[in-house]
DNA sequence: TGCTAGCACTCGATTCTACCGAGTGCTAGC
DNA sequence: GCTAGCACTCGGTAGAATCGAGTGCTAGCA
């Protein structure tokens, strides 16, 4: 179902020279006018000297092995996934236009605050740079060890737990006792949880002494809250920029309304993009990811690496005949100056 | 420009009873069907023994005082911003539906949660049973006391400065300093951060030691990042709820278009939000609320008071067309509850 | 064998016309 | 003051005619 950059069974994925050549100007052409194609534009725009009759022969062909199709007997053709696909894998990287490298540049020297602030702007960068929806999907390392940990007092029975991580995450978490808790056992069981828990990540499994005083009984509910947070994808933020382009790119409202709704979604968000990289895929076409609500979609991404390390991808949303170049481009572009920033200022600056 | 529950000048926006009750038949009306409302409808619907000829003359009479108008001469006559304003006006508070009400009591009975967690779920529930977008707004409130101030050394010049509230709230900002900061001086400064700053609020000054030693310099920076925090609007969260309602709603892709750009600027969604609150606006049709791109929408918003003060407000945004009455017993119904919750649990549960 | 010119054909899109009917405004009469 | 009656308006719909882009096929040429 899904294909990869380099073609499968090279008997049909390999076209000869001029078919594909025809092919990569029928989407090229698509993509620019979102109209039909006709043979005579072909012949006239990809200039292989060559009459618009053999173009249709041609065409014939390709419709038959499914990489074109025809809305209606006399009218152009148009790509098929299939024949995005190949148009996709067979496209040579490009570059991001000088204008957009400045604006990229511009905004990544000048940008500061908290990671959580960079991201969110970083994808509203992204779709204006696009012209696409954008999504951001941030991965709060769970590699990341506990510099500090610390109980607040809210109430009689309310404790905040606050815990600071290596990346420069805050995370807190509402603690709920049956009893009572006092300044002093509060200040006490920080103590205790900092001593147990600075320098393990929320992977590791830490003994809790099981003592039946109340600052124990605390602790152990501390660090039972802390510790429930890490198996689900939920400390996984995403972050949607550009969400009116939604409206600008797909002519239908009902499209309109289905991708805006799987938006709307943030789990279903986060695995779309991680399947996604999880298969090594960088553009996922029309019913490639799955997602049925998104068919007439196609998805970029391009996976954010902090140190060696996933921490999260960068992704476009657009029609299935979106500029691909340009929008691979941006989404690599983006990913790597991110990645780069992020490396930088461990968690702010 | 915008009026009030209490009608202006009666002369003008008092209306006789027949009209009044052809007026309310015509808004009703299309309400319900998004259609031009004939003479025969409302003859028929708004049971005032009267033949629709009559019907017609008073609304030629609605049309010349601008209630009314007419799409073109020989249709029927839909109401003007003017028409729902009066309709609003004189509408008496509605009821939510038992099954809505149970899902609200359900809802809070069940939710639990950090603060931020609870209004975005908050907002989708809106969303959902006012089938219109909704908003969220959060106040993190700027009086509320600082319980905890601690400084977490991130690298050798980056601080974190993680500051907790009275209300919950939690928040970070990064410090860098010039000097290397090594743990010891960071533990120091946190203590006595502590001591300057616990029981303050944001908008109290505090008098910093002005020593120049690397703690009392990396002392004085804290409380200057955390000050700065507090002048803007920024601090103010928006959550919004079921975005894709947008593209239910309304029918022009560029009227979606323009509503989810303007959600996308939180700025610009809490100024119009705190705008209504400020002039005790609950509703705001067409271009009464001054935002030209949303001219044919219509805004209504409820104040969230967490003990007596202002922490908030809810809002839901559609076609100047919808629903009012269940709209805004909608949003009534959620800010209080919403506002009861967060009573019972002061920051988390 | 491969390419192309020529041509009949298809079928969506556009335009025009006729027409229907919902709804109006007006007038005359109760 | 209300209403029945009626001529009138005008958007919406349906059908016919037309247009034209683009096809598929065939025959002929290199």
């Amino acid at each position: 179902m899904a294909r990869r950059g380099s073609p499968r069974n090279s008997g049909e994925s390999d076209l000869d020279a001029r078919k594909a050549t025809i092919l990569e100007a029928v989407v090229a052409e698509h993509i620019d006018t979102a109209q039909p194609v006709g043979s005579t534009a072909v012949a006239q725009h990809a200039d292989l000297g060559v009459s618009p009759a053999t173009v249709r022969n041609e065409m014939v062909s390709l419709e038959r092995e499914g990489y074109l199709a025809q809305p209606h007997t006399s009218a152009g053709r148009i790509p098929t996934d299939k024949g995005y696909r190949y148009f996709v894998d067979h496209l040579q990287s490009g570059e991001l236009g000088s204008a957009q490298q400045f604006q990229l540049r511009d905004f990544f020297t000048g940008v500061r605050g908290e990671v959580e602030d960079v991201l969110e702007r970083t994808s509203a960068l992204l779709a204006q740079l696009s012209g696409y929806t954008s999504v951001v999907v941030g991965t709060t390392a769970t590699h990341a060890t506990i510099l500090s940990v610390q109980l607040v007092n809210l109430e009689r029975r309310h404790q905040l737990l606050v815990t600071v991580f290596s990346d420069g995450t805050v995370l807190k978490h509402s603690v709920v006792t049956t009893d009572d808790i006092d300044y002093a056992t509060c200040v006490e069981a920080s103590q205790q949880l900092n001593a147990l828990l600075v320098g393990t990540t929320l992977e590791s499994r830490v003994q809790v002494p099981s003592r039946s005083d109340s600052s124990s009984l605390l602790i152990a509910e501390a660090v039972a809250v802390l510790h429930a947070e890490r198996p689900t994808r939920e400390d996984e933020k995403v972050f949607i920029g550009g969400a009116s382009k939604v409206a600008e790119v797909f002519d239908s409202v009902e499209t309109v309304r289905q991708v805006l709704s799987i938006l709307e979604e943030e789990l279903l968000v986060v695995s779309l993009v991680e399947d996604m990289l999880d298969r090594g895929v960088s553009v996922a076409i029309g019913s490639e990811h799955g997602y049925a609500p998104l068919s007439s979609t196609a998805v970029v991404v391009a996976p954010i690496h902090v140190d060696g390390v996933a921490a999260g991808a960068v992704g476009l949303i657009g029609p299935t005949r979106m500029k691909y170049q340009e929008v691979m481009a941006a989404a690599t572009a983006v990913s790597k100056n991110l990645a780069q920033h992020l490396e930088g200022s461990a968690g702010g600056d």
